[in-house]
DNA sequence: TATTGTTATACTCTATAACTATA
DNA sequence: TATAGTTATAGAGTATAACAATA
C-alpha cells in the first residue's frame, strides 16, 4: 500500500528494499485542495480494491451493490442518477455483477422501456460478506488519516450539497 | 457541470430541460468517507478540465508542469516518485510535454541513465496562463464548497502525511 | 419526439512485463 | 544485480454516438 510522501516517507526499491527519496517543492499545489484530495482519494481506491480483494469487488461495483439493496426494484436510470454513473457503463457493470448471479434485471411492469434491479439470495448473501469487508477499509481509512481527522472530514464532506 | 445531488438537486435531461429525481436511499454509503471523497474529486476534476480548457491540459499534466517548475533539473524518477506517477506513464506523458515544446529532457551529467528535466522558455509562459486558470479553477471550487468549509478541508488535508 | 437500455468507439489512467543502457 | 527510462499490453473509468424498443 502506497503511503502519502511526508520529509520522511518512505519508498520501496524494486527489490524490496526501502529508501528516503529527497523531497521536493510542491510548488503551487500546496494551494490546491484538488492536489490533496485526489492523494487521498486514491489511497482510498488502493485499500478499498485490496481489502475487498477476497470479493473481487471494486469501489464502482460495491456502491451499486448497496444502492440496489437500499432501493430495491428500481430503474437502471435512477441508480445511474443517484451515482453519477454513466448509463452506458452502468449497463456493463451489471452485465458483471448479473453473470456473477448477484443481481436480476426485469422489465418494469409500468414501464416497457425500464429494468427493475434486485439482489438475489446470493446477492444478498455476498453483500453481506463485502459489507463487512467495507467496514473493515473504513477502519483503515480513520486509522490512517487518524481518528478525529476521519470524522472531521466526513461531516465536512457529508453535510454538503 | 455536474453538481453534487442533494434532495433538491436537478438533473439535465436530454433535450437541455431540468428535472428533480427521486431522491434514493444512499444505505451504508453514508457511512464511507470514500465515497463523498470521490464525488468532490470528480468535480473537481471536471472543473478543472474545463476551466483549464483553452490550454488543453489535465491534472497530472500540470502537476507535473508545476513540479519541474519548482524543482527543475531533476529526474523523471524524483518527479515520479514525488507525485506518485508510475514511470511508464509519466515517460508517456513527458513525450506529450515536449512534443508541445514544454518540457526538455537532456541526459544528466553525474548519471547516464537519468534525464534531467526543464521547462522551455515557452514552457514558463504557458505554464503561467495554466496557473491563472488553475487559480480560477481553486475559486470555483471554494465558491461550490463554501470559502470556510474550502479552508477546514484544505488544512486537514495538507496537514496530514 | 423523448427516454431506457444496449453496443461500439476512443481516450485517459492504472498496472504489468519486457527491453535497453547504464551503474 | 539493480536502476532509469522506454515501449507494449490489458483493464477500468469516462465520454460519445448510434441504435432498437417503448413512451
Amino acid at each position: 500500500m502506497k503511503r502519502q510522501k511526508s520529509a520522511a516517507a518512505r519508498v520501496k526499491t524494486r527489490d524490496g528494499g526501502e529508501m528516503v527519496p529527497e523531497s521536493l517543492a510542491l510548488g503551487e499545489l500546496d494551494h490546491r485542495l484538488g492536489y490533496f484530495l485526489r492523494r487521498l482519494q486514491i489511497w482510498v481506491f488502493q485499500d478499498f480494491i485490496q481489502t475487498l480483494g477476497p470479493m473481487k469487488v471494486r469501489p464502482a461495483q460495491y456502491s451499486v451493490l448497496v444502492v440496489i439493496e437500499a432501493n430495491p426494484g428500481r430503474s437502471q436510470a435512477a441508480i445511474g442518477q443517484m451515482l453519477d454513473i454513466e448509463r452506458a457503463r452502468l449497463a456493463r457493470l451489471l452485465h458483471e455483477l448479473e453473470r456473477r448471479q448477484w443481481v436480476t434485471r426485469r422489465g418494469a411492469r409500468s414501464d416497457g422501456r425500464s429494468h427493475a434491479l434486485n439482489l438475489t439470495a446470493s446477492g444478498e448473501t455476498a453483500l453481506a460478506k463485502i459489507k463487512r469487508l467495507a467496514e473493515q477499509h473504513e477502519f483503515h481509512l480513520a486509522a490512517y488519516v487518524g481518528v478525529k481527522r476521519h470524522r472531521q472530514l466526513m461531516d465536512l464532506l457529508r453535510d454538503f450539497g
